[in-house]
DNA sequence: AATAACTGAATGAACGTTCAATCATTCTAA
DNA sequence: TTAGAATGATTGAACGTTCATTCAGTTATT
């Protein structure tokens, strides 16, 4: 271990893929510890409870998903192919980083997701509605809520993913074409 | 309590609300039997164990999902009416029952979601396929995958409801009209 | 009388958390 | 430069709690 910023990253990373296995049940701290090859009681010098941790890993994947995204827009690009850079990217990577795309999608329906953890700034979100709202600004989308349209569209996508994982095998035989879920995503949200 | 039926319902109702408001992790037995009006034990009468009991909620909760929408739905009529009727009726179901809502946003994307509970018999989601089936044969919709569809589908009423309740005052000051999006999909996926 | 349902205290395993002891690093002062 | 004091990180056994599950005894039903 590096220094003190790895090992909290360890331990993140750690809970991260036993909450995408065994769900948040299944991730008692001894385990994280002992995968994250620490004592069960270094946990608690970089994280109140386990609570904590959980939100820890929230903020932390967050921040993964933000830098991902944010490092491949070109905001010099027109709007429409800005929003498929966007969409294509996000899938990317969520098929990169399964553990990831399978912690969000439980600790966003979860009661983890407090209105408290809704409320606190983020800067993944913020900068998803000033993506959208960019779009608005120049004309290329509709006008309406930026957080609504993140919510939308960011919840396609996750359930794009979804479905391409869980039927991988089956969608080869069948004539389904995935990627026009964002074209019609696109289509529905473009101004006239 | 009246007979067993009754019984079983009445513990199965006692931890849907539980996994509603407190996540799986925030449902244990002995809270559940408090809140059905049974001792701890009678809950072993009906469910082998713990997990057991939340896939058996999800049984129920299907079954529940499927009565509402298939009693409603009228084969008669086209099948572009039949969609919005499906759409409709579904929403309307969610913001009738929230716990259910919420038991089944945190089921499907938990472990407990396992690949053999896919893989078990569903009524409620051969219904839906079929649904969707007859749509196609029909010449309504494009001719796809009916899991992949009602998958979709589905999503996007569950995530609208979702957005519908989080944002319930500060969606009344924006002219975001969520309706659209059962039409946005429907663009998507009618016959051309 | 026989069977089945029901009870709730008892059980033991698992869990989150604590803490005294150990180890590593940094600082102090001679 | 360095002894050693001070600080802070780390450990993992121990603690108290909570939990799912069991079962001997009780009540209801057939």
């Amino acid at each position: 271990m590096e220094n003190l910023i790895d090992k909290k990253q360890s331990i993140i990373e750690s809970a991260l893929e036993l909450v995408y296995e065994n769900g948040f049940h299944g991730c008692p701290v001894s385990q994280v510890a002992k995968n994250a090859g620490v004592a069960a009681g270094t946990i608690y010098t970089y994280f109140e409870n386990k609570e904590d941790l959980i939100v820890g890993i929230y903020e932390h994947v967050a921040q993964q998903i933000m830098n991902y995204i944010s490092e491949r827009d070109d905001a010099s690009l027109e709007f429409e192919n800005r929003f498929f850079d966007y969409w294509r990217n996000f899938t990317e990577f969520y098929e990169k980083y399964p553990a990831i795309h399978g912690f969000y999608d439980q600790f966003l329906n979860s009661p983890f997701n407090s209105e408290e953890i809704q409320n606190k700034p983020n800067i993944w979100h913020e900068w998803a509605h000033k993506f959208f709202q960019s779009g608005m600004d120049k004309g290329a989308i509709r006008v309406t809520n930026p957080v609504v349209l993140s919510i939308l569209v960011n919840t396609n996508i996750a359930s794009t993913v979804r479905i391409k994982k869980n039927f991988k095998t089956k969608l080869a035989r069948t004539n389904v074409n995935l990627e026009e879920i964002s074209h019609l995503i696109w289509a529905g949200i473009k101004a006239d």
